[in-house]
DNA sequence: ATAGTTTTGTTGCAAATGCAACTTATTTTT
DNA sequence: AAAAATAAGTTGCATTTGCAACAAAACTAT
């Protein structure tokens, strides 16, 4: 049931076709790169082939916040954050982005080709997953404590794992900007975690503690 | 080009048609009354069609979370939260709901009609102003301080009027727990904001002051 | 292997925030 | 019109958080 890719089930041949039909562009990124500055005005969407990357942002205070955090098939564009300027996508490992004009994704194109359905509907599954995520992020992110942060944080990676188990995905420091805190209170406060025995930690592997 | 309806383009006696083809149910709720709860299991996806609903939680502390301000065309359900269990949509005025099975949406119906791709377009369409919002939504949270979140959410309000005025769409009350932060120290913090020249208000109409 | 860079781990201190407990307005209901 | 309920506005105080400034450890690149 869960799609893996934008392009499920249209065979490799009339992918090509596709791609040719919609005007798409490859292109290929090496980790820290500048995939996208200032989105402004730009009506793509960008698709995650391979890699992964962040939208991150720098605020007046020079609070750098990742936005989001993009993976394989992951879609991102100027269409899905109205923010615009100041916002970039980062690569943060090696990856490859297919870019489509948004227009030619929503309408049919002229040849009505029959493929065209099957892409739409892979990326509506593609944008409900990413709405989950979203909302999985705002649930993190609307805790009140850098505690509740945490735990509900690592609650959500380890929901996936029996034995509440689980590595993050990032370093400390990028999980301090994730979940929007100090590092150094999250540093603490993770401390505490581990002395009121709430969690066990070993490097960025974390096991969550039940009762 | 912005969308005012799901059914947006489709002939009133098609729309018929289809919501009999998709067998979608519209059901009539007052306000207050709880539209969903426990989503959990239910492959339904609701589509407001007049009024507005909040979808709520509370977490194991009793604090009051809204998960999502849904309006007019607001899609919502179990599929674009994953959450489930503890979460509630509950209307925050008398609306009308229409409910359809999220499999008939995404698969083509076995008459084809020609309506459906009309249709997922519009869905596609409000999935991405759903991300937008989400994405608003996240920027204002990722803010670390109280007056930071309440500038970019007044920013954000201002941002459609030229006086940089705008009326609260809430109470303080539910302000607050919408930006996830403690009333009185909201409160607090608005006084400064008057104090230190950011803005001016009266009730709950905010002009945003501008150096 | 070594020098350079990034990440992790800590701490004291000031500032911001949450909490509790009220009072006063405003709105809603009877 | 009065009573009841909800929202707004305040304040003192304890706690949490951010900030700044380090040192140690772990990676990276030469």
């Amino acid at each position: 049931m869960e799609i893996n890719s934008i392009f499920e089930g249209i065979e490799e041949d009339d992918v090509n076709k596709m791609l040719k039909c919609f005007e798409a562009r490859k292109m290929v990124y090496k980790k820290d790169r500048t995939i996208v500055t200032n989105i402004i005005g730009v009506k793509m969407i960008g698709i995650i082939l391979s890699g992964t990357a962040n939208i991150i942002r720098y605020d007046y205070n020079g609070n750098r916040s990742i936005i989001e955090k993009l993976e394989e098939n992951s879609v991102f564009g100027e269409v899905f954050s109205r923010l615009g300027s100041d916002i970039s996508v980062i690569a943060t490992s090696d990856c490859e982005v297919l870019f489509i004009e948004y227009e030619h994704l929503i309408k049919r194109c002229k040849k009505n080709c029959p493929y065209h359905s099957a892409l739409i509907n892979n990326v509506l599954k593609l944008l409900s997953r990413k709405i989950v995520e979203l909302n999985e992020r705002l649930d993190v992110l609307s805790k009140r404590s850098i505690r509740d942060k945490l735990l509900s944080y690592f609650e959500l990676l380890a929901s996936t794992n029996p034995k509440r188990s689980f590595t993050l995905p990032f370093t400390y420091t990028d999980l301090a900007d994730y979940l929007s805190v100090d590092r150094s209170a999250m540093m603490r406060e993770i401390k505490n975690l581990k002395d009121d025995g709430f969690i066990k930690t070993n490097g960025r592997r974390i096991t969550l503690i039940s009762y």
